[in-house]
DNA sequence: ATGATGATTGTTCCG
DNA sequence: CGGAACAATCATCAT
């Protein structure tokens, strides 16, 4: 059980909580809301959601690099707030 | 050094 | 306004 995180209820645990970055399925889902839904329109969540993932991996690594670049960017930035957090973290 | 954990991120959709 | 599938994440802590 190495991944058996829960889904609701998340609570915060750092006081300045860093929080974290985003992931490759946000910037790819920046992409497909406008594309899916636009393909889809007036399909439920219930079906774009699900729709989404399995493309998401439909796709490939090469399409997905746009998206997982962008990741990549995004988590520097979460290391600068981070600092911040650390930073102020010690007096 | 290593493993396991947790917390988080954003989308869509609706009542 | 929030929650839930969908996926990735990946920094941090603890031992």
């Amino acid at each position: 059980m190495a991944a058996e995180r829960k889904k609701a209820s998340r609570k915060k645990k750092d006081p300045d909580a860093p929080k974290r970055s985003l992931s490759a399925y946000m910037f790819f889902a920046n992409e497909n809301r406008d594309i899916v839904r636009a393909e889809n329109p007036g399909i439920a969540f219930g079906q774009v959601g699900k729709m989404l993932g399995e493309k998401w991996k439909e796709l490939t690594a090469e399409e997905k690099t746009p998206y997982e670049k962008k990741a990549e960017e995004d988590k520097k930035r979460y290391e600068k707030q981070k600092a911040e957090y650390a930073k102020k973290n010690s007096s």
